[in-house]
DNA sequence: CGGTGCTTTGAAGCCTATCAACAAAAGTGG
DNA sequence: CCACTTTTGTTGATAGGCTTCAAAGCACCG
């Protein structure tokens, strides 16, 4: 839970959280990759990313897969206002990564007794609706290599809101997944990747990589952040 | 704002909309194209599309626009869950629309006192996220065919939802405006529809379009309907 | 050790953008 | 209402971007 502590805490250092403790139910250790099908009853448990990786996606009736949303430690995976949009979503935990599984009922409860805490998690959902939307609008309109420099910053933000990953990031995606997120093949996705290295804006070595001029990137992409602190 | 309750009455046939007459401050003709500029304070009126059309755009720093969503007559116009994701959001009317203007502090009393309209608006308000999500899947990730398809068979329901506009509908975009909210060109757009009548799923006469096969297209695209009624 | 999935590279071809020219339509001002 | 200007839509030629198909190297794991 400290993750999420530290994520909310971003809008509001001081908050007081210790009341998600009356609807915490359990940690769980996702040993491999692990989708999560929910379907659209309303009784669902409500999953924190403690540490790893996740992401959401939907499924074209060809078999195609279209990844919608990412989540980094302390993510509230597939609530809120962010998860309004997305009907029958289904998650995706790589390998290694820890849940906090809350109970829904007993945090709706919780959230309804201490507004500010409602607050919180509101303002969470928001900034995350408010990134995907920035990050959507650029997959549509950009050429491939700025769809991946937007991809990569955008990864870069979501792996830093909750623990500090250092300089060299992991990257947790594989090619394809990279592909079924910015709407590219797998290989074009190769030959960008490569192309933005030859180009110095980025630096991989194995699953991890560095970006380079960081704020010149979001100046020309008018990347803008969407979380405090 | 007789369209707004149509619209609204989707959800709930009987739901008594007087109270907003509280709220209503005026009803502005708009005599050509004009976009409203916001910025982020947040006691700007909610606009309601009363006749015409509207969509709200994003400019890049190269010039580039970019159509986020579009708005059919009963449209609330950038308010509620699927705005929160589009700060510093700009609208633009089209030629001809007719604008009902709601005063924002008189609107939200109202809506906190009636909670079952405040329902309605929260349902209208979800409803446009999912489509824009749907679009925005299909906008990132499939062949520009199919994203004007889509895109149309989306403007199809976004004109049907207050008003029967008949057999034809009006196409309210400019083939360029086409392309700002599927990230085409407007020559493309122009070769692409093109090739969408040749193949027999749309008919344009003038600035009229009709659809082929709606129901294989929409099982074709995997494209849900969010709205009932 | 083989198997499996991930990544890279090459070659070929389709898809989409760009540039340019023109026709058609719509707005503007007399 | 007409002449004028501006915008919108169409078409062709060309170039570049992206996908597809295929093959091979690599890392990881049983």
């Amino acid at each position: 839970m400290a993750t999420l502590v530290r994520r909310l805490h971003r809008f509001s250092p001081g908050a007081d959280l210790t009341p998600l403790n009356h609807a915490f139910q359990q940690l769980r250790s996702l040993d491999r990759d692990e989708p999560v099908w929910r379907h659209k009853s309303e009784d669902h448990p409500v999953l924190v990313l403690e540490s790893g990786f996740a992401y959401s996606f939907t499924l074209y009736p060809d078999g195609r897969r279209h990844i919608g949303d990412m989540f980094g430690p302390g993510a509230l995976c597939g609530f809120g206002s962010a998860a309004v949009a997305e009907e029958g979503l289904n998650l995706a935990f790589k390998s290694g990564s820890r849940v906090t599984v809350f109970d829904a009922a007993r945090l709706a409860d919780a959230l309804h007794e201490k507004p500010e805490l409602e607050l919180l998690f509101k303002q969470d959902g928001d900034a995350r609706a408010r990134r995907t939307a920035q990050r959507n609008r650029g997959l549509i309109s950009l050429p491939a290599a700025e769809k991946l420099a937007l991809v990569l910053l955008d990864l870069r933000e979501e792996l830093s809101l909750a623990t500090d990953p250092g300089e060299w990031l992991p990257l947790p995606l594989t090619l394809r997944e990279l592909g079924d997120l910015t709407g590219l093949t797998d290989v074009h996705v190769s030959r960008t990747l490569k192309k933005l290295q030859t180009d110095g804006m980025l630096e991989r070595r194995g699953k991890r990589f560095r970006m380079g001029d960081t704020a010149a990137l979001e100046s020309a992409l008018d990347y803008r952040h969407f979380y405090y602190g």
